[in-house]
DNA sequence: ATGAAGATCCGG
DNA sequence: CGGATCTTCATT
């Protein structure tokens, strides 16, 4: 199927977090559908870093679109993330959900040997599952030989309903997920 | 220097 | 429901 590339990323947050439900991500050796996904806009969004963070302000901007964005979630969790740049709105995609397809034995070294919906239903148990870290700050990963996200024939019903686990802006319905999916980190 | 808040997860 | 545990930023 079709690989996607920086273009893809190349719209606003929420086109962006809506068309990634259904594809296929890929990290070294694992795969697993994207079922649940957040979007954060740059500009009149409290929730988004960038509202009071000077640093991810800066790193939009010296970045292309496409860029992982990961960074440590009270002090304990690492969240993934990918630049979104566009003419209207920028901000980030936080991949939130996946439904696991390949590498499970990996993921089981690394989250335990728990069932198949649990290892990868929520933003820190995916990091945990794949193995991502603050050393994948800044990668361009797309197109890459063993990173990468595809575009899937699967067909997909879409849910959409307010974002999870803030307190700014926590109204919006800017978070995206494949309805009745084993994998999502709540039910909508 | 110090403190507070934060896009979470797990166990009791 | 609380604690773990660390980065970023604002304030002293």
């Amino acid at each position: 199927m079709e690989e996607l590339d920086a273009d893809f990323f190349r719209r606003d947050p929420l086109t962006c977090s809506r068309d990634l439900i259904g594809c296929v991500f890929r990290w070294h050796g694992c795969e697993g559908r994207i079922v649940e996904t957040e979007a954060y806009a740059e500009h009149g969004d409290e929730a988004c870093h960038t509202w009071n963070r000077p640093s991810a302000r800066e790193f939009i901007a010296r970045h292309d679109a496409g860029t992982a964005y990961v960074y440590l979630n009270y002090g304990v969790h690492w969240l993934f993330n990918v630049v979104v740049k566009s003419a209207e709105n920028s901000g980030f995609v936080l991949f939130r959900a996946l439904e696991p397809i390949s590498g499970l034995e990996r993921m089981r070294e690394r989250r335990g040997d728990l069932p198949l919906h649990s290892l990868c239903s929520g933003p820190g148990k995916l990091t945990q599952a794949l193995d991502i870290d603050g050393s994948m700050h800044g990668n361009c990963f797309l197109g890459a030989e063993n990173t990468g996200i595809r575009r899937d024939s699967a067909e997909i019903s879409l849910s959409i309903g307010p974002r999870i686990g803030i307190s700014r802006a926590a109204d919006r319905p800017w978070r995206f997920g494949a309805a009745g999916s084993a994998s999502l980190s709540r039910r909508f």
